[in-house]
DNA sequence: CAGATAATGTACGAACTAGTGAGTTATTTG
DNA sequence: CAAATAACTCACTAGTTCGTACATTATCTG
């Protein structure tokens, strides 16, 4: 019956198939919004698949959340700061994160979830603990590179330049649908994509050089 | 004839509250997250009075999204930008702004709500149309002033002014608790408020003004 | 005031939804 | 190969949730 090689069944395939599934189905519908049923009717397997993998409706998308921060993490280890001068490592940064957010829209879609939630899963998560330390550690050097070299003149805090270039990456994508309703555009097309690209890297190196003001 | 609050019944009372009491459970929940019983114990009336006045969920849903929008509306109103140089006037508008998302947070977990849904309930509504352009307007005389007079170099457009501005106050609150979570800073605490405040207004006079790049 | 109508309360049901009990088959291990 | 175990299927249920039928009472109108 069974092809020696060809196992029919295949524990880590199956877990894979719903936590991909239910990635996209909690980004799609929220957690209330998404169903377990129809999780398990857009797999190969069964609903009694997930409650034997994940134990329930809420470490399911406790794990996608988990897999989902898994992907995007570390954008910043491909920021090489050291052989950049501070005004271009920032701007690549800031740009780095606007093509993170581009391509990774159901994790948009999640953390904007999580956010209705406040938090609570996420804080359910020892994976997700510190994960944000390696980019305050990024922005934090070259932060005191540009102020070493003369190029940044506003004492800004890592933390807070880290907002300013997320808040503009991840509005842009988990705001669209409200956005392009009220104002007719959407932001996500193709044809704002370079220009909104190049309008972060500016937007962070004129507020870190200091308009003058 | 009948004076005013004498009467037992009232209609106007009744729906105010219940529309009132279902704002804050929506923003609080989420679209399918909410319970319509429970919106209705947290009333002084009941549940069928909620079918009575609003027919649904979703319709429901919807007046809640449009008291939170007319709630807002208008920010720009407040901005005499005739009597203001350019550069006072956007770094207004950009202050104003985060007083106002600052102001109503329920206002930004209703609209991050709608954004999961795709802004489907928005588009039902007529009465959310074309709410955006009053802003636009008034970022345009601004930006053309600002150009007129020298102050601004950069060449901007004022929806993406707009969005620029829109997204630090909105990302602030709306992913206080993810952020909070991963950065262990809670941006919407106090002691942060003025700060960050001032940043936002800084960020769009140093990035019109264009930090000479 | 009497009849009409608007507003409200009670009780209930049909459909949905997360989760499970219990048995079955494939695969591994001794 | 036999026993053990891991992977899986199927049918079911307890509880929830939106919505409504129907009765009732206050307020208005002529």
């Amino acid at each position: 019956m069974s092809i020696p090689g060809d196992r029919q069944r295949d524990a880590d395939r199956t877990r894979a198939e719903i936590l991909d599934v239910a990635m996209a189905e909690f980004a799609r519908s929220g957690y209330a919004g998404a169903r377990v049923d129809e999780i398990a009717d857009l797999t190969s397997t069964t609903k009694r698949m997930i409650y034997y993998y994940f134990g329930g409706k809420e470490q399911l998308y406790i794990a996608a959340l988990e897999k989902a921060y898994a992907e995007v993490r570390a954008v910043e280890k491909t920021v090489d700061v050291d052989h950049l001068d501070p005004v271009e490592a920032i701007r690549t940064l800031a740009q780095l994160t606007f093509d993170h957010h581009d391509a990774h829209r159901d994790f948009i879609a999640l953390v904007a979830i999580e956010n209705v939630h406040r938090a609570e899963h996420i804080r359910k998560s020892e994976a997700l603990a510190n994960l944000g330390a390696p980019v305050l550690d990024l922005i934090s050097r070259i932060l005191a590179a540009g102020h070493a070299s003369g190029d940044f003149t506003t004492e800004a805090d890592a933390i807070d330049v880290h907002m300013m270039i997320s808040s503009f990456c991840f509005f842009r994508v988990a705001n669209q649908h409200t956005f392009g309703a009220l104002f007719g555009r959407d932001m996500t097309a193709p044809e704002h994509r370079e220009r909104l690209r190049t309008m972060v890297g500016e937007m962070v190196v004129a507020y870190l050089k200091g308009a003058g003001v």
